[in-house]
DNA sequence: AATGAATGAGCGTTCATTCAT
DNA sequence: TATGAATGAACGCTCATTCAT
């Protein structure tokens, strides 16, 4: 996941409509991104906020009746936002599975250096660890953004069980979240992202490919 | 790096000081990392450091004059008591290399599901992308723990250059690190833990031996 | 300055907020005060100013974003107390100049026995000689409260250059304020204050009559 | 008082001998000296005496058993360390008494001019509001700071009573003080002291030659 | 729809003090 | 003599929260 260009926080905000004003709502959350991706997530404060937001402290509680409620809601909209841009990607037409899998990795890598990617996800790793609401909604994230890598890994290799299929897919996605700690923004290895990115293309395609049903067999811990 | 079994967390002694010092000071350091991974970096107060170290909040001060140098010196622990344990597992006399970097894949992703490194290594990515000392620390750690694969890799495939070999020992580390999030300790995919290592000796064994210099080459950003 | 009799502390409003906003205010700063007179400087905590106010100690944080903060507008709130207290007092209509001088010499010797002031005042000076911005509070202070003495001076002895008439004024400012901390409140020369405004009056006054330029001159640090 | 070029703290100190080794106690009290003289009363903390003097912050309970004491002990060395220098100054032989006092004031007003007595006397009247032993100890200083004054005024004048004279004596004296304030060490009026100087001169060797018994009557409070 | 006002808890830090060594 | 170790309270400040307006 985070392997796409995500598109603005509004997009996918608020799919049904809450009882409260749009406007105010979407500022509020853009404000919390903006200090999360920024500063972190000890920056989170209701005060700094509303202060990025442009608004009184009191008034926060307006729209969330809690910092937890608040949190949550940004989760999900920015969880949200990365939905809906798999499918795009994998449905190119005409081209060929394994090219739409390079391509794939290609976009994951590329999105991987961007600001916003490179420190959410890590913060959002961090929170999962102990706030199982968090934990879930990641999950179910990542859950999502395999889906495209499960298809293209069965077209490509007809002969694993969907368990292998499925472990296949998570060792690519975890490969490639790995490297955000690396060679995301601002990262040392930055600059050899290109070349991280051809290793990867050569070895994730040639993995899926080779994969033998019995490599994975007889794994115990 | 976390992929090393860590022995327990000790300090190098300080200069002068009584035996009773020397023992308040591990005290801080084991109830700082007990805290921040049982509840994350925003349970690591200094009041709840004291607590879990049976001190007296202000006795804290008497050995770290500020929180700051308090976390310091866990990072330091914490780094120091990775190191020392890498050479012995690469040098194993008698293995072939790739028996040996199918060994430190297994041993690596092994640690990955302790509850320690599981805990900690997010955190310190999360903090890493907002404090400077961390980010160096980290960066440190890793820079050292690669060192192993980087040897491993030359004498599996001496035609690669250094800066290729380092960024294959990059991708291997980096994917290893990402399975941490996964199929870490309590994760979804830890019962998946045996497939993955079983994918991951056989993608990056086969890597390192197959890879050409030229598969690296004409990479742009 | 410290020498006319000062009203209460009140404070300019605020611009917006409710009623019971400029009333919070108003306390703080009296219950600040308060404590300074009763207590001395190492008694203005935020914790007994909140205490005297009878609030919490949180609140003043609503009202004063800091402690350097609340001690600027309080210093304003007093060196604004004692402006316009002072044309009042000079313009008497009718009078001589020199019956304006004796009389605002004794009016600022009876305002130096009063509790507030002989209270207050050292403080100042203590405060004053290791904060740069309460120095030239002073200083501001103090230059307002001899324009009305310049004034009088010049209207006595027109012998006298401007910088002389300045430097005197201020010698007998200094003089009066030097008499706070022998005579002023609970001091022990506090029943001789009569007998000190006798001589000060005759001492000041003679001195202005008679004072010629040449007087000062030839003067050498 | 304040008013005479004051010898080295250690001069004054311990005339007796105390339990404690003699460098450390001296050590002690210059730094604190040096504390209150540069960052004023509220720098005068343990931690910030035993940073100063060299020394371990325990250390400090050896040589005074409280704060209190050790303050006490600092008054104590800095009050007698003025002590002994008046007489000198007064005695000088074959000079009239009005140039006696002339010299007096002049010297009494070039010490205060110095970072020593600026500093130190704003922050002794203000300690001297809110603890009766500091307030004791200072009204002794001064006490004995104004029998060379009384002394000089009895020779000038002889027709005033003794409690007169010595009112007069504090007039004068207090008026020396209060220009502390404002033309001491690094005030904005320490350009124009000599002016100040030749004011103070003239008006109180006028003030003590031609004040009448009379002019003293009849002030009421 | 939004704000002003206030609370109580907790933050990192510094304080004077104590006491065994 | 002098220090290392520890305590408990208080410091200024910020926190999430509440609620009348």
């Amino acid at each position: 996941m985070s392997g796409i260009i995500v598109p603005d926080l509004t997009v996918a905000l608020r799919p049904g409509g809450y009882a409260r004003g749009q406007e105010g709502f979407e500022q509020i959350l853009r404000a919390a991104l903006s200090l999360l991706v920024d500063h972190g997530a000890s920056a989170l404060t209701l005060r700094r906020i509303a202060a990025a937001a442009g608004m009184n402290l009191g008034s926060l509680n307006y729209y969330f009746k809690s910092k937890k409620d608040l949190i949550r809601e940004l989760l999900n909209a920015i969880i949200s936002s990365y939905e809906g841009a798999y499918h795009q990607i994998v449905h190119v037409p005409g081209a060929s599975a394994e090219d739409r899998l390079e391509s794939l990795i290609t976009l994951t890598l590329e999105d991987n250096t961007t600001k916003k990617t490179t420190r959410f996800f890590p913060e959002l790793w961090a929170m999962a660890n102990h706030d199982p609401f968090i934990h879930e909604r990641m999950t179910e994230l990542y859950d999502r953004a395999r889906v495209s890598f499960n298809e293209l890994i069965g077209e490509i290799n007809t002969d694993l069980a969907s368990d292998q299929r499925e472990a296949l897919a998570l060792f690519i996605s975890a490969s490639m979240e790995g490297m955000i700690v690396f060679a995301g923004y601002e990262k040392p290895w930055r600059p050899q992202m290109p070349m991280l990115q051809a290793i990867s293309r050569k070895s994730f395609v040639q993995l899926v490919r080779t994969l033998r049903p019995e490599d994975m067999l007889g794994a115990t811990d």
